[in-house]
DNA sequence: CTGTTGTTTCAGTATTGACAGAAAGATACG
DNA sequence: CGTATCTTTCTGTCAATACTGAAACAACAG
């Protein structure tokens, strides 16, 4: 029976065993809402390390091919979520991430509602100027319609937040954390 | 060469060419957000029909086994969004789901905060709680503790929202639209 | 009790997407 | 121009998940 050596994990090496809680936690939540695991632990270690990587050592701390870590970072800067960066006297391309997450989020909801949420809008709209659309009993076109106008609605939340700075929404999101615990206390009494 | 019969497409014959459309595009759409495509045009038919419908009926319409319409129909009741009704005289389960796109989007805000959002929450926290947590570099520390701080305000502002009826949302959603036309007529002007 | 009707579970199959390793492609340096 | 270094693309393999059809199971009527 081999002596079996402790595993090397270079992860845990380089953030800790609570950072490395973090990053495989963010690469399970990422599968669940559709981004590939390794993309959203690759995004986890940038925004953790906070300092700019190159592709060799990210693929060596994740331990996943060069040409996967390759992949995914062209994903990450296709959803602008991370830039290239240079090194005086280091020819190797370095990735960063943005630190605020505030800046994070606003990027990733303007993304993503590009992509998936106003393209349904757009057909949503294509559907109720359709010919064909009257011929559904009225309820269901009224149905349709309502969901629309919800999309629509969220639409114009979402592109109010995002003309927000970063510093703007944390100070609305602080508020907003007041007015709760007001509300629940009046609630309470 | 034999003559091709026109493919029969129940879906389109049922909702028309403008719910069918709507049906498939909320299937897509549903895949890449982390929701089996069946499941998604399950869902979508049963909100168009807007009347109770039985399994066999649905496998005929979305063509698509009996077996996999029985599984997503109970996924979706985990989910509390379809629920059985039975009509007189037969025998058969009958399954509807909310008409109310508001209602909707409430239960399944509430559903996937429960199980995506909350959780992370919950790992974050304990991520800092955790003693290893120290060793990370002060500035790394900084950013989780936003991270966390930033999801908690998110967290907070849902289950308020959670809290609203439909009616509130959706007059809340006008105001928001309203508010939005005049804040673009005054930077318009 | 038994046949009928309807639902669910299960085991195998197919499809999809992620991933590694190799090869090709770029770019700077001597 | 080569050569060295780094990045990307490509192809085959593997794993996860969705899906089907069959069989088991449950409820009910006669």
């Amino acid at each position: 029976m081999p002596v079996k050596m402790k595993a090397p994990d270079p992860l845990r090496e380089r953030v800790g065993a609570a950072g490395q809680r973090f990053v495989l936690h963010w690469g399970e939540m990422g599968s669940r809402w559709g981004v590939n695991r390794t993309v959203a632990q690759l995004h986890a270690l940038l925004f953790l390390a906070g300092r700019p990587m190159h592709a060799e050592e990210i693929s060596a701390v994740l331990q996943v091919a060069r040409s996967n870590i390759s992949t995914s970072l062209r994903e990450l800067q296709n959803w602008s979520l991370v830039r290239v960066v240079h090194l005086m006297g280091d020819r190797r391309d370095y990735y960063q991430t943005a630190q605020d997450p505030w800046e994070l989020m606003r990027i990733i909801v303007r993304e993503r509602k590009a992509r998936e949420f106003d393209p349904t809008v757009r057909v949503l709209r294509e559907c109720i100027a359709d010919p064909a659309f009257g011929e559904l009993d009225p309820a269901a076109q009224k149905r349709v319609r309502e969901t629309l106008s919800l999309m629509e609605s969220l639409s114009g939340w979402a592109d109010e937040m995002l003309g927000l700075e970063s510093a703007t929404l944390a100070r609305l999101a602080r508020l907003g954390a007041k007015v709760q615990r007001l509300a629940r206390g009046k609630k309470a009494a």
